[in-house]
DNA sequence: CCGAGCTTGTGAAATTCTTCACAAGTCCTC
DNA sequence: GAGGACTTGTGAAGAATTTCACAAGCTCGG
């Protein structure tokens, strides 16, 4: 439909903040918004947003700004969102539970279609209208149903075990909660959320701020 | 103890990463490691690794590579993780009881104190031997108590006016999980997790990936 | 219909981050 | 103790990303 180039990926994360703080500006019945109160809301520049906003084309009327609804739904079709996207959950503990009952994926048009389990004590018991499935029929449910993401939440220790019999099974995208690089090939799409990580990026800020700001 | 330039946030993660790459091969009794098998490991290349490294000092032997306990204990100095870091978990929901069980926290150092609610059904139940306060009781309780990290657990609407009563409170640093951008002073440091974010950025690579690679 | 006031879209400059490439140091074998 | 095989640490080059700055375009009031 557009000329691709290749995208950083901190622009695709920008633009889906931005769709956030668009959907939260319509709410409150603002019409229009210009890339200054986009920015100030997303915690970023103008300058970043037109940038990023001019990699897909042109949404905006000089002189008054963006038409809100209708950067909403640009930035829906940019990112991919106008469609339903077929999930499966890995891992039926206490994170795959409380993302397998999570409103705000399914708000998004992320349907979550199977959670796996390998613990026979979990499979066939319902967790928030979904029920437990045994891991061992990922490749056949996966055959019949071609979901697009798995959500990995599984131990680290059989994580990259586990995301080898994902690809196996033909699902090309993984969202991994596990804190473990996983290891997968060239074609496949990994995107990590390593919390461990982003609290010791806290403490890392914490030890190292006052050294560098000068006292006040 | 040494200089502190300012460092990338994207150094500090890898050198998280590092870590536990690390912490793995002690496991497996691995005694040495280059920066070669270090970046192989965990996602980057071995000029990454070095580089990172070099910001905070010499580690390694020429011919040889980095002794690995050694490099575990550079980098837990580094990262600040050699002490215990007070936390309270705000919203005992889903999220928040997930966090406060989860023990990959505590094995880092990072002590839950008490995890905080406003509904009342709620406080004074106890998740994983974490007794639920009452959020009223924050400040109060931050006084005696001085935690340093506050993880941010509880809905959307709610999580700013939240984080400015955390602020209030004297607490510096917060990770966030609600899925909107935090507006908080200069000296406040903060971190968010947003897996919705991550899982659109998984569709836009799903939709853009075929139309970038050139048909095999 | 004009001019003042805004705001976009975008090349170019500046900055930041990553990769290259190699001198220098270590180890091991003979 | 000399030579070959490795591997680090790091300036310099290269690539990517962000910021600047301004021409061009729209709006509105009179
Ligand atoms: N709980 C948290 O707050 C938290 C925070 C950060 C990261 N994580 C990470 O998320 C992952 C899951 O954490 P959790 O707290 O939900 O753990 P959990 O132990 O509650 O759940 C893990 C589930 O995976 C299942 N499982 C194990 N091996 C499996 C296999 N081979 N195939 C299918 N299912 C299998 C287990 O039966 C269990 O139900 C871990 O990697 C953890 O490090 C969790
Ligand atoms: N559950 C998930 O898988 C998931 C995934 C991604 C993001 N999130 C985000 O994490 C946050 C929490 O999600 P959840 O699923 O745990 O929700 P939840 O509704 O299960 O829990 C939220 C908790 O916060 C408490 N709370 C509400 N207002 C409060 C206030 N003013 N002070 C103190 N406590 C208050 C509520 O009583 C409730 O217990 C949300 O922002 C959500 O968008 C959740």
């Amino acid at each position: 439909m557009h000329a691709d180039k290749p995208i950083a990926e901190s622009t695709v994360r920008r633009l889906s903040l931005y769709l956030r703080v668009l959907e939260h500006a319509m709410e409150r019945g603002i019409r229009t918004i210009s890339s200054e109160e986009l920015a100030d809301e997303g915690g970023t520049t103008s300058a970043q947003v037109r940038k990023d906003l001019s990699f897909f084309g042109s949404f905006g009327t000089r002189g008054r700004g963006y038409h809100v609804a209708e950067l909403v739904s640009e930035l829906q079709r940019i990112l991919g969102l106008g469609r339903e996207w077929r999930v499966y959950i890995i891992g039926a503990g206490k994170i795959g539970a409380a993302l397998a009952s999570y409103h705000g994926f399914v708000q998004r048009g992320f349907t979550v279609l199977g959670i796996y389990d390998n613990d026979p004590r979990l499979v066939g018991t319902i967790v928030d209208g979904v029920t437990v499935r045994d891991f061992a029929t990922l490749a056949d449910d996966a055959r019949r149903e071609s979901p697009e993401i798995v959500v990995l939440a599984v131990p680290g220790e059989v994580a990259q075990a586990v995301a080898e019999r994902v690809v196996a099974a033909g699902i090309h995208a993984i969202l991994n909660f596990a804190p473990v690089p996983l290891h997968v090939p060239a074609h496949i799409t990994v995107r990590s959320v390593n919390m461990a990580l982003e609290l010791e990026g806290l403490a890392y800020a914490i030890v190292h701020r006052d050294s560098v700001t000068p006292a006040a």
